[in-house]
DNA sequence: CTTGGCACTCTACGTTGACGAGTGCCAATT
DNA sequence: AATTGGCACTCGTCAACGTAGAGTGCCAAG
C-alpha cells in the first residue's frame, strides 16, 4: 500500500504535468489531489520515484517532471482507455459515414483524427498484401504508353504507367487485359508474383518484351507500393508546442515528410489489436524522440488492414488519445466492412 | 539620378535585410556595398524612402526594414529572376526525367521545388478543365457498387465509386461503358457536361437511375475536382524562421492544410506566363499575411495547365526563388510535352 | 510510517546602469 | 541644391545585482 500510494503520486504528477506543462510540486500536488497525506510524505515518495528513473528535476529546486520510464509505467498500470462521450462517437461516425470513396475515407479519418486529439495524425491506406485483387485494367494512352490499374476489394486503385519501345496493337492489348484478369482477378495479391511466373509463356516471342514490362510494372504496383500510402494531416498542432518541445518542431516535421519514417512509425505496431503507445526514444525514429505515437490498427472481415495513429508530445493526454485512436480505428473498420 | 540612388539603397537594404534578418543601418549599409556616399547622405534618403512608405523601422533607434510595398518595388524594379548554374538545371532535368508517372512527376516536382528553394513548395495536378478524356472505365466491385475511372490525355486518372440502389447487370454496365465511351473519349473535359446532357435518353426508363447517378459522379469527378488536386511539400522549412516571423507558423501551416487556401493561392495567378510574386497581405488569406507566395504556371504543349509554387516570409531571397519556380516550372511543361 | 519545521538551493523577475547602434537635424562645404 | 561631418538624443540590449518564492532534503518528534 506504500507502493500503491506512488504509483498514485506518479498518476497525479502525470496528470498534473500534462495539463499545465510545468514542473509539479509536492504542496500543490496534495493541493489539487485529495491525497490524505501532507506534502512532506509526497516529497519522500518522489524521491523514491525519482530514485528509481519514473520522474526527475529541471533543476534542483523546481518540481518533478516525469520520464519517458514514467510516462511508460503510467500508460501501462494507471491509466485506462478513456471511452469517448456518446456525442463524440456520433459525430465520428456520421462524418465518416459520408465518405463516398476510399479516398475520401482516409482523407476524412485522418482529419477526424487530428481534430479529435490536437495532434499530428497519420492513416495507412489498407494493405494490398492483405487484399484480394478486385480488377485489374489495361488502358492505352498513346500508341507505345500503357497504364496497369488495378483496384483491390477494398475500393484502392493503384495506377502505374509502362512504357514500351514499340507500338502496341490493341487486338494483343485486349488479349493481355483478358488474360491478366483470368489470372489475377479474387486472387490475393500475396500470390501475384506466383500468378505471373509463367505469364508471358502464352504469349509470342516477339511480343514478351511487352508482356514483361507490364508483368513487371504490376508487380511493383502490387509489392513495392503495397503499404507504401500513408496520409498525413494536422501537421499545424505541432507549433502549439514550441515552447514545450526543447527546440525541436523543425526536425519532427522533416521526419514526418518522410514517408518511410511513417511506414516505420506505423508498421513497428504488433499485429494484435488493441492500442500502441510508444513513447520518447521507443520510436526509434531520429528526430522523434519527443514525442510519444499512438497507434492501432484496423481490419476488414476481422482482418487486420493497417494502422492509423496520431504523434504527439512525450506529455500528451493519454487515456484521452488512446480513446480517440481506438475508436477511429474501429469505425475505420465498420465502414471498410460496410462497403 | 537622386531617384536612381534611392532605388539603389532600396535594393541594398533588401539583399542585407534578406541575408542577415536584421534591421539595417546606414552606417552598415555604405560599409557593405559600394554607394560612392556617406552614411549621412544614405540618412537622407532613407528618411525619404520611410516617408514613401518603402522602409520603416521596428523602433526609433533601430535600423531600416523593408515594408510589403518596399518588397513589392524591389521586385517590380530592381530584381532579376537569377538564373540557375547549370549543375542545378541538369540535376533539376534528370531528377525529373526518371518520373514514371503523373503521380510521380508531381511528388517529384514537390520535392524538388521545397529542396531548391528551402520553403514550402505546393503543385496543382494539370487542370481537367484543360484537358481531353483519354479513357473512360467503368468497373463493378460488388453487386451494387460500381466504379468510375478516368483518365485524362496528361494521364491523370481520377476515381469515383458509385452506389446503385438495385444489383447492376453485366451486360447493361457493358452498354453503359462502351457509350460513355464513345461519347466522350478524346473529348475536352470542359465539354463533358454537354455531351452527357442526353445520355440516360438511350437507355430503358428502368435503367435510368442508374445511369443518372453514374453520370452525377462522373459530373462530380470532372467538374468538382477538376482543379482540386494540390500536392504540399516541405513545410518543416516553415520551422527555420522560429523567430522571423512575429510569432505565427502555426497559422501558416493551418492554412496550407486547406486545399482551399492553397488553389486560392495558385489560382489566383494571371493565366499569361512568367512568374508572379504576392507579397504578405496582397495575398488576401487569412494566416499569410506575413509570407510571400511566389508562383507560376505550367503548360503541355503550349497550353497552360496548372500552377506551381512556393510559400515563403517576406523576406526571402526573391531572385533566387523566382527563378528556381520558373525554371521547375519549365521543366515540368517539358515532362508533360514529352509523355 | 508520517509529519511539521527548517535550512538551503535555485530560478524567475524586476531594477539599474553602461554601452552602443542608429537616427534626425543643422551648419558648413562643394 | 546636394552632400557631408558633427552632435545631441533615443532606445534596445546586456550584464550585474538583489529579492521573492517555490521547492527540496533532512531531521527529530509523533
Amino acid at each position: 500500500m506504500l507502493e500503491e500510494r506512488r504509483l498514485e503520486v506518479l498518476r497525479a504528477i502525470v496528470e498534473d504535468f500534462v495539463s499545465t506543462h510545468e514542473p509539479v510540486g509536492s504542496k500543490a500536488l496534495v493541493e489539487r489531489h485529495s491525497l490524505g497525506v501532507s506534502p512532506a510524505t509526497i516529497r519522500n515518495d518522489m524521491a523514491a520515484l525519482e530514485d528509481e528513473g519514473f520522474i526527475t528535476q529541471p533543476h534542483t529546486s523546481a518540481g518533478r517532471v516525469p520520464t519517458d520510464r514514467g510516462y511508460r509505467l503510467f500508460v501501462d498500470r494507471l491509466s485506462g482507455v478513456k471511452p469517448l462521450s456518446t456525442a463524440e462517437r456520433r459525430a465520428i461516425e456520421s462524418f465518416l459515414g459520408e465518405a463516398v470513396d476510399l479516398d475520401d475515407v482516409m482523407q476524412r479519418t485522418v482529419r477526424l483524427l487530428a481534430q479529435a486529439t490536437k495532434q499530428v495524425a497519420m492513416v495507412q491506406y489498407p494493405s494490398l498484401t492483405r487484399s484480394r485483387v478486385r480488377h485489374i485494367e489495361l488502358v492505352a494512352l498513346s500508341s507505345t504508353r500503357l497504364m496497369i490499374i488495378v483496384i483491390a476489394d477494398t475500393g484502392r486503385v493503384d495506377q502505374r504507367s509502362v512504357e514500351s519501345s514499340v507500338p502496341v496493337e490493341e487486338t494483343l492489348l485486349a488479349d493481355i487485359r483478358s488474360r491478366l484478369s483470368v489470372a489475377l482477378v479474387d486472387k490475393p495479391f500475396a500470390s501475384v508474383g506466383d500468378e505471373l511466373a509463367d505469364f508471358d509463356q502464352a504469349f509470342e516471342p516477339h511480343d514478351r518484351p511487352l508482356v514483361t514490362a507490364i508483368i513487371a510494372a504490376a508487380l511493383e504496383t502490387v509489392s513495392e507500393r503495397a503499404d507504401e500510402r500513408v496520409v498525413l494531416g494536422g501537421t499545424s498542432h505541432l507549433a502549439r508546442y514550441q515552447d514545450a518541445f526543447p527546440l525541436a518542431i523543425q526536425p519532427v516535421l522533416e521526419a514526418l515528410e518522410e514517408q518511410v519514417v511513417l511506414l516505420r512509425l506505423l508498421g513497428e505496431v504488433p499485429t494484435e489489436s488493441g492500442v500502441t503507445v510508444r513513447i520518447g526514444a521507443e520510436n526509434s525514429v531520429e528526430g522523434l524522440s519527443s514525442t510519444s505515437v499512438v497507434t492501432a490498427r484496423y481490419a476488414r472481415s476481422d482482418l487486420s488492414m493497417a494502422s492509423l495513429g496520431v504523434v504527439g508530445p512525450t506529455h500528451m493526454d493519454y487515456a484521452g488519445t488512446m480513446g480517440a485512436v481506438q475508436a477511429v480505428a474501429q469505425y475505420v473498420s465498420k465502414i471498410l466492412d460496410g462497403q
